[in-house]
DNA sequence: CTGTTAGCGCTTTCAC
DNA sequence: GTGAAAGCGCTAACAG
C-alpha cells in the first residue's frame, strides 16, 4: 500500500516505466501488442505506484458504462421488495464491487415490452441482468443488445440464460413425494405470465406422469398469501390430495399456513413442500422440505459473463439439491 | 420520445439552443448564473433532443464518482448475505437507478477499522452508506470524507446517521408486553459491538424500570439460532422470565422455536416479540408481535442525502410502530 | 449573464 | 512494438 498524494494516473505509471501512455495501456489491458518485456516493467510501475485505473475515464474512452443494470418485470414496481430480487441485486452488488462499478435496480412494466430495449439503448450501462423476462421483451430487443443482456430465466436466442436447474430440482422433490407415498401431488407455480417456470411445471407433469399418478396444478404469483389460497383451492377441488409442492419457498409457507388453519394436518394428511431454501424454510413448524436455489452463484454468473463480454454457452444451470426437513 | 441516430450530447443540445456548451451546462444544471430566457431555450433543446447528459463524462470532469458504496462491517464476508443487507442494497441500486448511477456492495472486516476510510478514499465513489459502523470505523475516517459518508446506524460529529428509531420501537414494544400482564422481560440484542442497538437497550432498560420490573438482557447476533441458544440461556437463568424481546425477528423466531422445542407455552408461558417486521413474521404459529423497521426508506434517505451533498442533521429517525400479533 | 479555453484520465487510430 | 495526438462528453475557471 503505497501512500499517494493524489491518486495515480496512467501518465505517473507510464511516466515511471519510461513508456508513453498508450504503450502503458496496452501493457495494462493486455490488449493490442506489447513485449513482455515492457509488460513487466509497466506492470511494476504501476503496483509500485499503487495504480487503479479510473472507471470513469475509461467508460467515457470507450462508452462501456459504469454500471450492471438489473431489470425485474412485475405488474407495478413493487416488485423490487421482493426477497429473491435483493438477493439478486446484493450478489450483482458485490460482484460488481470487484470490478469497481456499481450495479442499478429498475423495474420493467410487464405490459411494455420495450422498457428493457430502451434501458439496453442506455450507453452508461455495461450490461442488464433481466430476472424472469418474458418472451415479448426478450423479442423487443434490438441486435444491436447482443452480449449485452444476460437473463436469470428464460433466454433467447441472443441473451444467454443463466437459472437454477428447476427442472431437476422439481423432480427430485416430487420422487421424494411419491418415494415417501404421496400418490395425488399437486403443484402451485408461479405466474402464468412467467415463462421460466414452465420446465419445472413440465418436469412435474412428467414425474406424475411416470408414476402414474394425477397432476394438479394451481398458479400462484410467489406470495404466501396466493400461495394459501392456492391450498384451500386445492383441497376444494381435489380434496383427496396427499402433497402440495410450491415452486417458491412463500407460497409453500402461505399453503402450510392455510391447511393448518383448515384443522389438515401436516405432513400427516397432506405433505408440503417448497422451492428456494429460504432461511425461513427452516425456521417454519413443521420444517419446510424444499429444493436449493443458488441465487448468490446465479447473479455472479451472469454478472461476470456480461462484465467479460466473453462468448458464452446460452443455458448454463445451476444444481438444485433437495433439501428434506419435517413438512414432507 | 425522439429517435437520434447517437445519442445528444450536450453540444447538440447547445447548438441548437444558439448559445455555447457552458451556457448551456449552466442551465441544464442550474448551477451558476443563467438567465430565465436563455435557461428556457436550452431546456426545450434539450428536451426536443431527447438529451440524457452521460454520466461517465460528469464523472470524470467533477470527480464525482460514478457509484455509491454500500459497506458492511462483519467478522466474515458472510455479512452480504443478510436478508436485512439485500433489502438495504436493493433499496440503494434503486434510488442510484434515478440518477445514472449504480451501487457497489463491500464487506468491512470487523478488526480493519481502516477499510472504511481506504473505500472513502476511492474517488469512483460517490457517497458510502455504512450498514452498522463502529466507532474506531468512523473515527478513522479522514475529515476529507465529510458528507461522503452517512450512516444506517450510529454516526458521529461527520457522519449522519439514519436509523429506525428503535428507542421508542423498543418502549413500544416492552409497554405492550406490560400491559398485557407480562412483568418478567428479558431481551435478547445485537452483538455486543454493534453500537446501533444501545438506544434500544437503554429504552428496555428504561421501560422496565419504569415499571418496577427486573431487566435481563442477554446478547445474540441476529441469527436465529443464536436466538434460540439465548433463548435458553434465559429460561434457565431467569426460569420464571414471562417474555423475551428480541432485536432482530429472526432472533426472535429462533427464540420461538427454542421455547416451542423445550416445551414452553408461546404465549401462554412466555410472550415473544421482535424487531423487523420481516415479512415472515406473519407467517410463524403463532404470528410474531413485532415492530417495522422502514428499510426501504432509510436507505433511500441516506442515499438521496449523498447523492445531494446538501446539509443534512446529524440524526434522522425513522418511525417504528408496534405490530402485535398472536405471539405476544 | 455568456463564451473561450482547458482539462478530467483513459483508449485508440495512425504513423513510424 | 511503440509514440504522438486526437478525442470520449462534460464542467470549471477566467475573461469579457
Amino acid at each position: 500500500m503505497v501512500e499517494q498524494r493524489r491518486e495515480a494516473t496512467l501518465a505517473d505509471v507510464a511516466r515511471r516505466a519510461g513508456v508513453s501512455m498508450a504503450t502503458a495501456s496496452r501493457a495494462l489491458s493486455a490488449r493490442g501488442p506489447a513485449s513482455s518485456s515492457t509488460r513487466d516493467r509497466v506492470t511494476a510501475a504501476a503496483r509500485a505506484l499503487g495504480y487503479v485505473p479510473n472507471p470513469a475515464a475509461r467508460a467515457l474512452a470507450t462508452r462501456s458504462g459504469t454500471r450492471i443494470a438489473i431489470a425485474v418485470g412485475g405488474h407495478t414496481a413493487h416488485v423490487l421488495n421482493d426477497p429473491y430480487v435483493a438477493r439478486v441485486t446484493a450478489a450483482t452488488a458485490t460482484t460488481a464491487a470487484s470490478r469497481e462499478i456499481g450495479a442499478s435496480l429498475h423495474w420493467l412494466p410487464l405490459h411494455t415490452p420495450a422498457a428493457l430495449a430502451e434501458l439496453a439503448e442506455n450507453r452508461d450501462i455495461s450490461g442488464i441482468i433481466v430476472v424472469n423476462p418474458t418472451e415479448p421483451a426478450l423479442a423487443a430487443l434490438p441486435r444491436s443488445a447482443r452480449r449485452r443482456v444476460a437473463a436469470i430465466g428464460i433466454g433467447s436466442r441472443d441473451v444467454p440464460s443463466f437459472d437454477v436447474d428447476n427442472a431437476t430440482g422439481t423432480t427430485r422433490v416430487v420422487e421424494h413425494l411419491l418415494a415417501t407415498g404421496r400418490r395425488r401431488i399437486a403443484m402451485i407455480t408461479g405466474p402464468e405470465w412467467l415463462p421460466c417456470t414452465r420446465r419445472a411445471l413440465s418436469a412435474y407433469h412428467r414425474a406424475t406422469a411416470d408414476a402414474g399418478t394425477p397432476s394438479r396444478h394451481v398458479p400462484g404469483d410467489f406470495t404466501a398469501a396466493r400461495g394459501g389460497r392456492a391450498a384451500a383451492d386445492i383441497m376444494t377441488r381435489w380434496p383427496d390430495t396427499d402433497a402440495i409442492f410450491a415452486l417458491g419457498d412463500l407460497s409453500a409457507l402461505g399453503a402450510l399456513d392455510a391447511l393448518r388453519r383448515d384443522g389438515v394436518d401436516v405432513p400427516g394428511d397432506v405433505a408440503v413442500a417448497g422451492f428456494d431454501d429460504l432461511a425461513f424454510a427452516a425456521l417454519s413448524r413443521p420444517g419446510l422440505t424444499t429444493a436449493t436455489h443458488p441465487v448468490e452463484a446465479i447473479a455472479a454468473g451472469a454478472a461476470a459473463a456480461l462484465l467479460d463480454r466473453r462468448p458464452v454457452v446460452p443455458l448454463t444451470f445451476y444444481p438444485s439439491t433437495l433439501v428434506v426437513r419435517g413438512s414432507g
